[in-house]
DNA sequence: ACATTCATTGCACAATATTGCAATTATGCT
DNA sequence: AGCATAATTGCAATATTGTGCAATGAATGT
């Protein structure tokens, strides 16, 4: 790929490393309220909707991605859908990505 | 905030999660590769321009971002500026993220 | 078959992210 | 001080993500 070749944005559509794409699932406000609010236990769209106030759209989109990492996983219970955490270990990342955060803040304040 | 309102993109300028600003800073193939680089041990600014081919001014700004969440920290060793690891549990994280997914892909394929 | 209801997809727009070039700033050296 | 080199910042172009509305699908009940 030439250097001088203009390649804005950051081509996550298709290639691109694994992990980064898993991360970028982690990497949204909204996202992660849903993680939390499925730790709880499974919910059904219409409980997520009202909680995060969004469209229901945006909401099957987010869901969407977060199924596509294979941290959440759906199924069907009559008419509406549940959707549930696929993998707790996304709890000990998110966890862990607290305290490093926590830590340096701690860094930060004995520096000054 | 009305529901009608249109509020694209992900608001992560300011506010928002300090966790997601955090998962963020690891959501890109190109920073995941100056921390898998840096794992090695310091770099300096030209070993990593080099090792990914992008221009110094992209490079600055991806190492500033993980500046900005305690990932990696910098220091001048005559005039050139180096960068290392500053908090090695981002690796557990890198690690746990690709378990999660290897394990998810696994399941995948046992399903069909 | 038809209507209903819920979830997803198509589309357009808004906002952010990534990149490269140019200019600026910062730092070390003579 | 003046110069040279390295790093950062300003800017513009482009790609991608987030959102809402409308339309489509899919499944259930009448």
């Amino acid at each position: 790929m030439p250097k001088g070749m203009k390649m804005g944005g950051r081509m996550m559509g298709v290639m691109g490393d694994p992990r980064s794409r898993f991360f970028m699932a982690l990497a949204s406000d909204q996202r992660l309220r849903i993680l939390l609010l499925l730790k709880e236990g499974p919910k059904n769209s219409q409980e997520i909707i009202s909680e995060l106030n969004l469209d229901a759209s945006v909401i099957s989109r987010h869901l969407m991605m977060l199924r596509n990492v294979g941290l959440v996983s759906a199924y069907k219970e009559g008419v509406t859908m549940f959707f549930k955490i696929d993998d707790d270990r996304v709890f000990q990342l998110i966890d862990l990505a607290t305290e490093i955060t926590k830590d340096w803040l701690q860094r930060m304040q004995n520096a000054f």
